[in-house]
RNA sequence: CGGGGUGUGGCGCAGUCUGGUAGCGCAUCUGCUUUGGGAGCAGAGGGUCGUUGGUUCGAAUCCAGCCGCCCCGACCA
């Protein structure tokens, strides 16, 4: 991408309204841009990042079995007077009506729709296991947005739903999911910690938070160290062994782990060692649910059973918050000078900065480079911008692609270019040629 | 929902107390000079001062209502 032609609107200030750094950054950097309280569109940079991260979330379901599907934003008040939830959800709940006075909602969850399109369809024992999801955008009416993304009425959420003939299903089920999660969160480069967690609103009685570590976050958490260590992309588990999968959550259970309302310091101190303990704070991004009939019951969701009994299906439901992510990486991986993208995520693998725009030896090597770039598959952003080379740092140091690639014209006479590590501000001087080699490796 | 703040060109702000017809920095456009960490000079364009009503010869400024947005708390992917 060109940046010349590209829509990438930076802002040297930081806008007023914007407190956290992650929402600073976000809007600093073009990502997104406000509509009202909670509600964002995103720009080309932000949205890039977006669909990164939903890609990732998509990839770790569709590898535990999970079916993607579409469900639409807006549904029918009568799905949820079913389950009872239509009152129970308050004023988070945004009602609207149609043409016709029906009452309709922007769904906030979809545990109602998916269990009444399940139920449609899945009669006996046959039709289960099954596990389906979606990506799609959810309004929730919060008293206080705030945060930016991370705190929006309008945001985008993964919700997975499983379905089960019985509990023990079930929980294989929940526990595929949990180790889903913890993937898909190491993938993006962020630690995430499980945390037994409250059932709130959505009831049932197994539940696990996500949290991960960042300085700004608004939880606190205690861990034990270990959970930090343990390195899950590593862990080669059969996902249909039932006995192994649940070996590998215990032992991710185990260690000590909370946050504000169940921690105890004293369960803490005894059950971790001092090396070993921690205690930072965090940003939930994921959160996970079991809770058995719930839905299936007045949602009349039954399977027949091989010897011909009638039984509620048993289900689970899974968030993972993707805009709100968005947010959190940048929160969890940021310096002065901007956002610091995990190469999973980035919006561009590589910036490549030409120092002196009309240079005919600057110009040369840098779109040879940035072709090569592009035919090696590697996402790159050329900064061809007719403007000095402070706006040129200042901008891609800002919009953070771990890699800059710095083209100037003493380099270009020597036959050299900079390779920066925008992490950690290393720099390698070497060849146009070894440059591409290193970042299309 | 309680408490506190705020609204003035794209962004950041001054001006409001003490009423006299809108200003600064950055950004944008033009020209020249510059060119490895947000350049210099010269010129130009861009604002119903959130909104409605009131007071007044005159309102960004005073008064009242409404709206938007932000922060703290209680609540949440």
């Amino acid at each position: 991408m060109r940046v010349s032609e590209y829509f990438l609107p930076t802002l040297r200030n930081d806008p007023a309204e914007a407190e956290i750094v992650s929402h600073r950054l976000m809007l600093r950097a073009g990502m997104i841009r406000q509509e009202s309280a909670g509600i964002y569109s995103w720009l080309p940079l932000g949205f890039r990042v977006l669909k990164k991260i939903e890609q990732i979330v998509r990839e770790e379901q569709d590898r535990i079995g999970a079916h993607e599907i579409l469900m639409p934003t807006i549904q029918s008040a009568d799905l949820w007077r079913k389950s009872g939830r239509y009152d129970d959800y308050g004023k988070e709940m945004l009602r609207i009506q149609d043409r016709h006075e029906r009452d309709m909602l922007f769904g906030p969850t979809n545990e109602e729709m998916i269990t009444d399109i399940f139920a449609e369809h899945a009669k006996s024992y046959k039709d289960a296991p099954l596990a389906m999801y979606h990506i799609q955008w959810k309004f929730r009416d919060e008293v206080r947005p705030r945060y930016g993304v991370m705190r929006g009425r309008e945001f985008l959420m993964k919700d997975a739903y499983t379905f089960d003939l019985d509990a023990e299903s079930g929980r294989h089920a929940y526990n595929k999911q949990f180790i889903a999660y913890l993937r898909t969160y190491a993938r993006m480069g962020l630690t995430a910690i499980p945390m037994a967690a409250d059932t709130g609103p959505i009831g049932g009685d197994l539940s696990h938070e996500f949290i991960i570590l960042a300085a700004t976050g608004e939880s606190k958490v205690w861990c034990d160290q270990a959970l930090l260590d343990f390195d899950l992309t590593n862990a080669d588990v059969d996902l249909g062994d039932r006995a192994a999968v649940q070996g590998l959550i215990d032992q991710l259970t185990a260690p000590y782990a909370a946050t504000d309302e169940q921690h105890d310091q004293d369960a803490f101190e005894s059950a971790v060692p001092e090396e070993r303990r921690v205690a930072e704070k965090g940003i939930e991004v994921g959160h996970i649910f079991f809770f058995g009939d719930k839905y299936s019951k007045p949602l009349d969701a039954y399977l027949d059973t091989k010897d011909g009994a009638r039984v509620p299906v048993q289900m689970g439901s899974y968030g993972v918050g993707v805009s709100r992510l968005a947010g959190a990486i940048i929160e969890a991986s940021h310096d002065e000078a901007g956002i610091i993208w995990p190469e999973a995520v980035a919006p561009f693998k590589a910036a490549l900065i030409n120092l002196r725009q009309g240079d005919d030896g600057c110009d040369a090597v840098c779109e040879d480079l940035y072709t090569k770039l592009q035919a090696a598959g590697v996402e790159a952003i050329y900064d061809d911008r007719d403007e000095r080379a402070g706006v040129k740092f200042s901008d891609m140091d800002l919009i953070g692609a771990p890699w800059q690639i710095i083209v100037g014209p003493k380099g270009v006479k020597a036959g050299i270019v900079e390779l920066k590590r925008r992490a950690d501000g290393e720099r390698d001087e070497l060849s146009a040629e070894a440059a591409l080699a290193k970042l299309s490796a």
